[in-house]
DNA sequence: AACGAATGTATGAGACTCTTACAATGTAAG
DNA sequence: CTTACATTGTAAGAGTCTCATACATTCGTT
């Protein structure tokens, strides 16, 4: 048995590697990405500074085990949100809104896995942009999203708009525009505009 | 005279505020946010690591300079972009794809930008926003964009999309998915989808 | 039981941010 | 012109961080 159950007094500490995933993740939440660092990280889980590179290379591989664990639960986050309606224009708002409610809930991990370098997206988050795919196309063949867009670029389109939204809502970019707008009226008003226009007044 | 007028090899440098803010531009394009540091900035400009701190509180200070920077920017190549034009889906079509190239090759200037944080985005941002409420505004009039969306709340969803694309491209969240898009022709396929639909084929 | 692999520690080099005390220079009034 | 003051630079250093290296302890396997 390698891994599971918590911390031990012994000299080995058993699941450093889980524990240092889990301690980064919270410690992130708790100072942001700016007040994160691998030191502190070690000293709260009582082991030596040195000890975080047993398991990983450098910082940036911890911080990228975190971004691992933040694409599985947005997936998780939006597979459910699918699934929480039939009808597809709802299921497209209630996604929009989980991966909105994601970001700021969790905005440095957000902010940490769609980080700019070379690193990139990993293929972990081909999975969430998959169920966006489907549900777009069943939105189109239901007659509720205009279908003169192929699936794959209307679903990219709506993935960036509600990307942007969090990015630009994290940022504060709309504080000075709207202060009052909850989060579930935020995401319906962007994503109607992907719905079929509604002729005549 | 406060301002202007180059290095000196006296005493005082002269104008180090703006050398700071230019070299930091500058220094942020060569090594990336990540590589930038407030030492090498001033090792660079030929003076002690302490004079920054005479002009910028503190490092954040400094980067916001440079963000504020970017913003004018920013602004100048919307407006140049939707002048280039009479047509209104020119006009969003240019503004988008100048959007993306300010994004993709400042990358860290962007990153900087629309950082996550309580700072957030300063009024100066309002001004290029403004820009696309007035262009969306004519576009809906001229017929060419769906009118049954307010124009702020449409611009709104457009900067967005926009954003949020260009946030994924740097991210290299598409990596995966179509690696042969020129941005022209990415822009085109995102924005095409709030140009009035077509209805038959 | 003993050996090798895994995992943690001790120590420290080098870099960075920011502070404090001091020195040189610009500016303006007498 | 000179003196007084505000501005802007330097020198030195405290405290933190990342990461490397050498060493210690424990685990698993034979």
């Amino acid at each position: 048995m390698s891994s599971s159950s918590g911390n031990r007094a012994s000299y080995h500490h058993g699941s450093l590697r889980e524990a240092l995933v889990d301690g980064a993740r919270q410690l992130l939440v708790e100072t942001g990405e700016a007040g994160f660092s691998l030191n502190n990280l070690a000293r709260r889980l009582g082991v030596s500074t040195a000890a975080p590179y047993r398991h990983f290379a450098d910082r940036d591989a911890l911080l990228a085990a975190v971004a691992d664990g933040g694409y599985a639960q947005l997936d998780t986050a939006l597979r459910t949100a699918a699934g929480e309606s039939d009808g597809p224009a709802d299921q497209l708002l209630l996604m929009g809104l989980a991966y909105l409610s994601f970001a700021t809930e969790n905005p440095a991990i957000f902010g940490i896995m769609f980080r700019p370098g070379p690193d990139g997206v990993k293929e972990s988050n081909t999975k969430p942009f998959q169920v966006l795919v489907d549900v777009v196309e069943s939105a189109q063949f239901a007659g509720a999203l205009r279908d003169d867009v192929p699936p794959r670029i209307l679903a990219r389109t709506i993935w960036a708009t509600v990307h942007g939204l969090s990015c630009i809502v994290l940022a504060g970019g709309l504080a000075h525009l709207e202060l009052d707008d909850t989060p579930r009226r935020l995401a319906m008003d962007t994503l109607r505009t992907f719905l079929r226009e509604e002729r005549a007044s």
